[in-house]
This record gives C-alpha cells, sequence and structure tokens, in this order.
DNA sequence: TCAGCTAATGACTCTTAGGTCAGTAATTGT
DNA sequence: ACAATTACTGACCTAAGAGTCATTAGCTGA
C-alpha cells in the first residue's frame, strides 16, 4: 500500500490557507505575493484555493479580519472586567498589550491596511466599527472611570485617546521600515504613557 | 500648415514624468500603477518615458527622492537660523511644519515608504540618512539649546525626539486610511505639544 | 467492496503590464 | 534649404500571474 498523495480536509483547509496567505502578506505584501505562492505554503493545489475563496482580494479580506478581532475583543473584555484602578490598569495590562503590538500579527495588519486599504473601502469600514473605534473606546472608558472616581482630572486627553496609541502607530510604522535599529519601541510606548499619566492625575 | 504633433522638450521631460508619477502613485499605490498611465498623464509616449526612467522602479526611487529633501532641508535651515526661544519656536514654526504633514506630498511619501519600503532596502537607508535621522537630529538640538539656555530641563524626552513626531505619524496613517473623519489631527498634535511642553519645562 | 460523491489536482487559457525597438518627425547647424 | 541629429512615437514582444476546468483519486456508506 502506497501513501496517499493527498488527504481530504475540508474542515481545516480555509483556515491553513489563510494562516498561510498571512505570513506571505507579511513578507512580500499583497500585490507581490502570487496565488500559487500561498498554496504551496498551505501544502495544496492553487486549484483547491479558488474552491475556498473566490479571487484573491477575497482570501485578503479574510486574512485581514480574522487576525485582529479577537486580539481587541480580549483587551476590550479586560478593560471592562478589571478590579485595577485605572492607572494601574493603565501602567500594567494596558502597557504590556500596547508594547507587544509592534512584534504582533497586528502590526502586519496596519501595514497591509496602509498599502491595500485605500482600494478596499468596505475593508476599512469593517476596521473601523469593529477595530478602532472599539479600541478607541475602551481607552476612553479607562479615562473616564479614573475621573469618575478621582483618580484623574478632566483633560484635553479625554477625547483624543488617540494620544495612547500615537507611539504605538511610530513604533510600528518604524519597525516595518527600519527594523529594530535605534529606537527603543518599549521606552517610547513607556515615556508616552507616563506623560500622559503625569498629565491627568489629579 | 498644420500644429506640430509634438515639441522636444529634453530639459522639462524628466520632472514632469516625475511629477505626472507622484500624482499616479498617491492615488493608486506604486503597485497598482501602470507606467502607461504615468506616460499618459504626463502628456507623452510609453517609449519615451523609457528613454529617462530604465526601470519602472527607478522611476519611482527618482520620484521618492525628490519630494521630501528640500522640505526638511529647508526646517532644518530654519531652526538653525531662529532666534526665537526653544518654546516660541516649538509652538510656532515647528507646529505649523509638523501640521502641515498629513495634508501634504511627505504624507505621500511616507505612506509609499510603507508600502513599498520593504523591497527597496538602499531606498530606506538613503530616506534614514537624508531625511529621518536629520529631522530627528534637529528636533533634538532644539530640546538641547532649550535645556543650555535653561529654558527646559533634563528629561528623558531628551533623546526620543520620535515623540514630537508620533502623532504626526498617527495622522499621516488616519488620514490616509479614514480620511479627514473623526480626528482632528491639528489637535492631535497640538495637544501633545502642550503635554511635551509642559514636562520639560523648567 | 465497490459505487457514488466530491475534495483535490495540475495543465490550461487569457489578460495585463513591463519593457523594446524600428521608424518618424521636430529641431539644429551650416 | 536641406542634411544630420535625436527626441519621440506606437506597435510589438514577452513574462507573469490570476483564474478555470476536465480529470483523478481519497473517502464514505450501503
Amino acid at each position: 500500500m502506497s501513501k496517499p498523495r493527498y488527504q481530504r480536509r475540508k474542515e481545516d483547509r480555509p483556515r491553513e490557507i489563510a494562516d498561510a496567505a498571512f505570513d506571505a502578506f507579511a513578507e512580500k505584501g499583497y500585490a507581490s505575493t502570487r496565488v500559487e505562492e500561498v498554496a504551496t505554503r498551505a501544502g495544496v493545489s492553487k486549484g483547491l484555493l479558488y474552491l475556498y475563496f473566490k479571487t484573491k482580494e477575497e482570501l485578503f479580506k479574510a486574512v485581514v479580519k480574522n487576525v485582529v478581532v479577537r486580539r481587541v475583543d480580549a483587551l476590550i473584555a479586560l478593560v471592562d472586567k478589571t478590579e485595577q484602578s485605572s492607572e494601574a490598569f493603565i501602567r500594567g495590562p494596558a502597557s504590556r498589550f500596547l508594547k507587544d503590538v509592534p512584534d504582533s500579527p497586528v502590526a502586519v495588519i496596519i501595514r497591509l491596511l496602509i498599502s491595500e486599504g485605500p482600494r478596499h473601502p468596505d475593508l476599512l469600514e469593517y476596521y473601523y466599527r469593529n477595530v478602532v473605534s472599539k479600541g478607541l473606546a475602551a481607552v476612553q472608558r479607562i479615562i473616564q472611570r479614573g475621573i469618575e472616581r478621582g483618580e484623574f482630572r478632566p483633560s484635553a486627553v479625554d477625547d483624543l485617546p488617540h494620544l495612547f496609541l500615537a507611539p504605538v502607530m511610530m513604533s510600528v510604522v518604524w519597525r516595518s521600515l527600519f527594523g529594530k535599529r535605534s529606537l527603543d519601541t518599549d521606552k517610547l510606548i513607556d515615556t508616552q504613557i507616563e506623560l500622559l499619566l503625569a498629565h491627568i492625575k489629579a
């Protein structure tokens, strides 16, 4: 009896293909990744890939959607469940989360969105609704809670949660362009958090 | 006498083509812009384009190089010539410059670099040397001068000039993804500058 | 165990877009 | 005025890569 040349694994294929696509897109970007290479990485023929994804673009969207949402939802759950003071939460779990972003799949997605987003408005809409606005709202909720508890005082930062994310964005871009050279992204993020806390503390 | 079908304008062609390419890349990104479209926009045949630029990639590099350098050099000259106090300079000319970035050609170049940079390491090297490091050094010089004059006190911000640029980066990315919706980039940048000044003022 | 179903293959087509080049017409010098 | 020069054109070539489909072979249930 000879080994079968392939196995039928209808259930697992979509995820395997999407994972392979993620890796390939991360390395080469969307436009210069060949569909055939994705198939090869997934250990599958090109034809099969087209059985599960109608076009390359649909594959792209599937990939981009399933990476970040879980992560963001986890963070939000954390925010809403914690018993810590707002300051402790920001210094602890939130800080750690933010510092992880530049080395995580999230960073890849951000780069992909910057490159390809403008040609996929529906995808951007999806992201804005399910990731960006949720994330910003969560940050705002922490601050608000701090104010209610008397930890923080009201300030201009209240409706600019973006300030917490700016150094993260900077780090993501820097890393994607220049690698790890000459910028300590952890320190950048930490320092910004210190600045912000110093400013809003009561 | 009929109009000539074209004029020979050897001197002007390269700039005209580069300008057309800039516009096209800004709209569609590098990968999905066709060389022929660049030629058409420049009012020129594809063949002529290839007379002045050996490949599409070379065209890309030419475009990307000639946009930002002048601008940055202008800013640096400003920094080194000003008689203002560091604080006044930061609140005035520097702030204005930074707030202009998200709507300027510089933003386009940043987007192009994020998308295509990883596949053009020499271009990134060029940018790091001629734009990024110079810009960061200029910011650092302003702070340093403030310290020497007793306006500012030494702090963690001294060797993180990136903090001044983080909200700009954030704004560039935000704008390129979501347009002008729901983020006042001027305010973001202003607020960050206020935070930083409050922190380093003596 | 074998017939029917369908997951999976891989060779194929077709379009797109980067790059070439032989020829043409605007310009320049004499 | 008219060669000689060369900026410029546009039809062409070719590679690459997205997407298709007739065929094959693993699986499943009777």
